[in-house]
This record gives C-alpha cells, structure tokens and sequence, in this order.
DNA sequence: CGTGTTCGTTATAAGTTGTAACTCACGCGA
DNA sequence: TCGCGTGAGTTACAACTTATAACGAACACG
C-alpha cells in the first residue's frame, strides 16, 4: 500500500497554503458574489504578490470550480452525516436548510446562476449523485399509495441516473419533487425574494417538508 | 399636458442607441453570463470608443440593473398578457416556462443568484408585486377545500406583501406554492441539473402544476 | 446665423488575469 | 554533510477591464 499518511514537507506546505487561498476566497464569496473574486486581493491578504498564486491554482476558474466541488463535498457530507444519524427525509431537508443558511453563497456556487459555456467535471456529478442517493434512500422508506402515474414508469424506466438505486418508482419521484421542491423555497429565500413578506420562510418550509411527506 | 409624443431629435436618438446597446447586451449575456458583460466589448461592436457609452449607462451595474428591470417588465407583460386571454393557473405556468425557456439567462436575471450586497429600485419590486398580483388573481379563482393551517392565518394577517390584495389565505398560499414549486423545477431545468437524467424535464414541470392544481 | 448642449474622441488611472524570466531557498539523495 | 535540482516567490510585462477627465466637433434651437 502507498503510505498516504507520509507526504514531503513541500506538499504539506502547499497543501496549507492552498487550504488558506480557498479560505480568503470563501470569505470574499460570502461578501461580494463569486464574480468579484480577485486572485490579486487574495494574494496581497496573504501578503504575496499576485503571480504567486498561480503555483497553487492553474487560472481563477480552476479555484472557483475547487471550491464549488468543496461546496458539493460539503452538502454530500452533511445529508450524509445526518442520513447516518438516523434523519428520514424532514430530517435531511433540515439538514439541507441550515447547510444553506449556514453561507448562501455557497449553495449559490452549487444550485446558483450558472456560466452558459461552463461543464462541471465529471467527480463532482459523481457528488451530485451521491446527494441523490442519500435522498433516494429516504424516500424509499416513506410508504407510497398505490397509484403510478405514467411519469412515474418513465422514471423508473431511465433510473440510470439514481446509479441504478432499487428504489420503486413513486420513491424517485418523490426525491426529484423534494429536491425541486425545497429548493424551490431555499433558492428564493435565500436570493432574498421573501424580504419584507413578513412571513417567516422557515415555516413555508415547514409547510413543504409536510406536504411532501404526506400527500 | 405634456406632449409625450414629441420628444427632441436628440432624445429619440438617445433611446436608439440606448437600445442597441441592451440589445447587444443582451445577446452577450445569453452566450456568457451577466458576470462576463463588458461595455467596452459592446462599444467596440458598436464601432465606438469604450468610454462613449458612458454617456448613456452611468456604469456597468447600471446597464445591469435597467436589463434586469426589463426582464421584470417583460415576465410581468407576458403574465398579464395571459391572464388577459383568459389562462387560469396552469395556463400562468405554461406562460412562466415559455418565457424562462425562451433566454434563460433572463430568467436568472430575475431569479437567480444575487449580488451579496445588491438591493433592487423600488419600481423592480413594483413590478415583482404586479407579477404577484397576476398569480394571487389566478389562485384565487380556484376553489379551496376549508380547512385552514396556521401559517396561512399568519399570511392573511401580513398581506401586505401582495399590495392587499382580497384574497382568501388559502389562495395566498397557493400563490406562494405555486411560485415556491415552479422556481423550483424551472431553476433547476435551466441549471443544466437535470441534463443526462432521460426524462423529460416538461413532464416533471406539468406534475407539479396537477399537484398544484388538485392537491 | 451664433450659441450652447451633447456626443464621441483620446489620454489616463487603477484595477484585473495570466505569462515569462529570474532568484533564491529548501529538501532530498549521494 | 554537501551539492544540486525542484519548486516557490519575485518582478516585468501584455492585454484586458471599468471609469474619469479633458478636449473637439457636430448638431438642434432660439
């Protein structure tokens, strides 16, 4: 085996200082937007000069697109943290709300506006499909009426996506519906569309999350 | 009165070029995303000098924000255009998926993600309440089964937000449902988050109207 | 037919991303 | 322990960007 523990000091080096550029960069996310992030701004923080960051990072979109992989990592980790610890399917949108209240900006950088020309690589639709799974799961366990609707058998016709996850087909429709449905409310919310509404969100949340485990 | 009609040689060339200039806007927009806008570029194709545009936009955010303004009048024309020809509740959510699917970057115009420190004129949120006014007609022409949950007691006390309109709590939180849900679906479709996934994202759309409409 | 407003121009400042070339120091192997 | 090579950080530079300032020219209006 290939002692994963033991890499040379240049690597550990690198390592912190690419953990501590992501970290600048998160934090100029969560004040200004990702399209306001600046190599430069970052590199003078740091107290070095703007090329240098070019060792750590190939060009600005790569540190963006790490970070949204990061973001990606870090709901799978969440939903996956909190499916372990027993959560059904309220539990893991409440795990998905506060994740999403925790930085907007990052849920932004996953569910956000995205750049027309831009392709995810392919790891992180591999995370994106861990986060369905974790989600599939969930929805298999609630009982489902016996009624199938014809999306429904298309569903599970093309079930390749849930990587083939044995789930009936009201389950997977009922994942996709909780998935578009909460963010439906999260995106909104979190874009700010409710201020001034006075009414408070969480409680329309509550209101899907019962909708949707009890229709 | 004033005569709106005549307005100086000097004005309606004004507006000419203003127009060509979010009409270029525009086009460069759906082909690389708002962040990528540059006024110089669109100067150049023009066949002017960079900072001549400066005589038409005040800046780059300004230019911005009248593009989104005119994408919150264009959704709000189109609403009210249906709602005119009689279309009910589904009709709306064909007409809200036309328009979104017709420049999906003017949808996230709308509804995508924010600038962290960004706040909209208050003739946008008008024109975001009229949208909603046009939603809270439709919901309410449906019927609604009696029972009445507490948060829509809580929307029926703060109705403020839909410019007081006369609607029933149920209908007011069929309208936010009904926006919460579609957004959702919609949003996601538009992401790219169901590409590769083999059903048809219409399908999915429709659904969630039926669910809507008979729940 | 002046006259003044407005348009478009160039010049400039202060940013940005990204490449190239050069030092310098650190760590690894001999 | 001692060289030596790899990699880190530096400056210089090119090509962009937004935005302001100052200037000239054209145009509408009295």
């Amino acid at each position: 085996m290939a002692e994963t523990g033991t890499r040379t000091p240049r690597e550990r080096y690198r390592d912190q200082v690419r953990a501590e550029v992501k970290e600048h960069a998160r934090e100029q996310i969560a004040t200004a937007g990702a399209s306001a992030l600046s190599l430069n701004a970052i590199a003078k923080r740091m107290g070095m000069s703007g090329p240098a960051l070019y060792r750590y990072f190939a060009s600005r979109d790569d540190l963006i697109t790490e970070l949204i992989r990061d973001a990606y990592r870090s709901l799978a980790d969440t939903f996956r943290a909190a499916a372990e610890s027993g959560a059904d399917l309220p539990g893991l949108a409440h795990a998905l709300r506060g994740w999403a209240l925790d930085d907007p900006q990052r849920y932004f950088l996953v569910y956000g506006t995205p750049v027309p020309g831009y392709h995810a690589p392919a790891d992180i639709t591999g995370i994106a499909s861990e986060i369905m799974a974790v989600l599939l799961d969930a929805s298999t366990e609630l009982p489902a009426d016996g009624s199938t609707t014809p999306f429904e058998v298309d569903l599970g016709a093309h079930r390749h996506w849930a990587g083939d996850h044995p789930a009936p087909p009201a389950a997977l429709r009922r994942a996709l519906t909780c998935w578009t449905r909460l963010h439906g409310v999260l995106s909104l919310e979190l874009a700010g569309h409710f201020t001034g509404m006075g009414f408070d969100p969480a409680v329309l949340f509550d209101s899907e999350v019962a909708d949707l485990t009890a229709p």
